[in-house]
DNA sequence: CGTTAGTGTATCGGTCACCGACATACTCGG
DNA sequence: CCGAGTATGTCGGTGACCGATACACTAACG
């Protein structure tokens, strides 16, 4: 029942193929674009994760979108159903930290224009 | 100039000393409070990071309040400031991913009432 | 044409956070 | 008196993370 906590790292992986299916390095460059270049993530982690991620049913391989024979190299993953609902409770525990911290006045709270 | 990035587990630990000085048990009774049971630190993982912490300057030894003769075993600790901005930079972060959710439809907008 | 930089996947050894079990000791209620 | 809760701490094992290394392909540049 406990939910299963994902390492900053894993969060971030489920997060990069949320939109879209992406392969390992693209999953690494969405994470750098995203985060402003703050988390970079060696290519153990990256690599390892997404097999443990894989094996656990989060992720999945999928097909490469368009025949670019230059996708030959490439292996793309997709988001499981079971992924993306873990990432949601994930995503709504931090949401709640973050409250937490602006009750306790360790974070301004955001002011609507 | 790269934020270090704090484990759950830590920044749980700095936000439990937010709001006050507290001693290790407490700060593991207050995460727990706060998280509704979800995350729960064995007693490694809570005194272990917290010596570790203590050596990064991030928290300190700070004196009991009240001279209840119970208190004497207790060790109680405070944020530096060094710890209270790293946590804000972490939090601030986590703020920023869980607003990139929202972004990707991952996770549903807060409708004020 | 050769070299370099970038793309792309993967493994390996080392380090370190985490975990629960264990140790120790005090307090309080039944 | 005895068990449950409080309180701090160590220890060995597991596993996530990291950078180095390896390999292969492609594109740009001089």
């Amino acid at each position: 029942m406990a939910t299963t906590t994902l390492t900053p790292a894993e969060l971030q992986i489920l997060l990069a193929l949320a939109a879209e299916s992406r392969h390992g390095y693209g999953i690494k460059l969405d994470i750098e674009a995203r985060t402003g270049g703050t988390m970079r993530l060696g290519s153990g982690t990256l690599y390892e994760a997404i097999q443990r991620m894989d094996k656990q049913g989060w992720l999945e391989v999928a097909q490469a979108p368009g025949d670019d024979p230059a996708e030959s190299r490439r292996k793309y993953y997709r988001l499981t159903s079971d992924g993306r609902s873990l990432l949601e409770r994930n995503l709504e525990s931090w949401r709640g930290i973050v409250a937490d911290a602006v009750a306790l006045e360790v974070l301004p709270e955001i002011r609507p224009a």
